[in-house]
DNA sequence: GTCTTTTAGTTAATATATTAACTATTAACT
DNA sequence: AGTTAATAGTTAATATATTAACTAAAAGAC
């Protein structure tokens, strides 16, 4: 076995946990009729009320191109809908219909038991060192001990994507 | 903010971390004309010599019907082989070719690298909780203090090397 | 041996990801 | 103002993911 052993590298590890999670997940929207980039879209359209396209590209983790097509679908089915922004042209602003407002209290309940049976999956300490160690890699938490903060000549990539 | 946070939920923190981390090995490989999916075929077939691709899909985390296309594009460029198994002939074993196994020395070095960088921009006690963590999530790992639960018969994930 | 079930792959249809090129606005500069 | 550059979306081409249906070969049951 080498060194840098494929199935335990970082990235793998990261997949294999989302393997292991997301279908649990996957059954509630799918059996709602949604798809998993439907369903990231309308969780942020019940926090948001109204966001731009870019905004809810960067919030749901979809490629701008990925998302024009899954709001055309959301559209189609009248879940949502577009409004081209009066005051700047170039954007458009994205809210959840009636119709998609209405499945929070249907499908929301499933997952939250979900969430609770998987954070009870896993004792407390390991949960929050987990999620800190999450929030360090995508830069959202520092890493202790460590930073020098020295803002050298990297040109501060904007992160996502 | 309700108390479940869409943005701060395991999947999304999940799929950030990926976002954050993946960039910086996708430079490596698409430089090299190889897609992610290629890049992880290749890399487990560094380790096996010859693999069925059942167990290839498992390894790479590649789904069979995705595995296909994947094969298929990278016999096209001449870095794989695909053989049927003369004892089963169900069996379709893959293995890379010489110009496939030329890609290990020309690439790993850089890959590593990152695998260093990334390794390094965690202090140790965060990086192996983290490690733990994913563990545990995947199955790979028990949650300590809270295994009541007389295992019956697990399915038993073999240590393939 | 024949029938049934299981296993390993494959194909098809639809939805996304990735990258690059392209449009329409708006902001900035001289 | 008038040109240029930056921003917000969109489209296009290729590669994958997801689900279900389908084929071929092997294993089991009788």
């Amino acid at each position: 076995m080498a060194i840098q052993d494929f199935s335990h590298s970082l990235p793998m590890m990261l997949y294999r946990a989302l393997a292991a999670v997301m279908p649990r997940f996957r059954r509630i929207f799918t059996a709602a009729g949604l798809t998993e980039q439907q369903w990231r879209v309308l969780r942020v359209l019940w926090e948001h009320d109204e966001i731009a396209q870019g905004a809810l590209a960067g919030l749901t983790l979809i490629p701008a191109p990925s998302l024009i097509g899954v709001l055309d679908r959301l559209t189609a089915n009248g879940l949502i809908e577009r409004h081209r922004c009066a005051g700047d042209r170039r954007v458009v602003n994205v809210a959840a219909t009636r119709a998609g407002r209405r499945l929070e209290e249907k499908l929301m309940p499933a997952v939250a038991a979900v969430y609770a049976e998987l954070r009870a999956s896993l004792d407390d300490e390991t949960w929050a060192r987990l999620a800190f160690g999450l929030q360090c890699l995508s830069g959202e938490a520092p890493a202790p001990h460590r930073v020098k903060k020295k803002r050298a000549s990297r040109p501060r990539t904007r992160s996502k994507s």
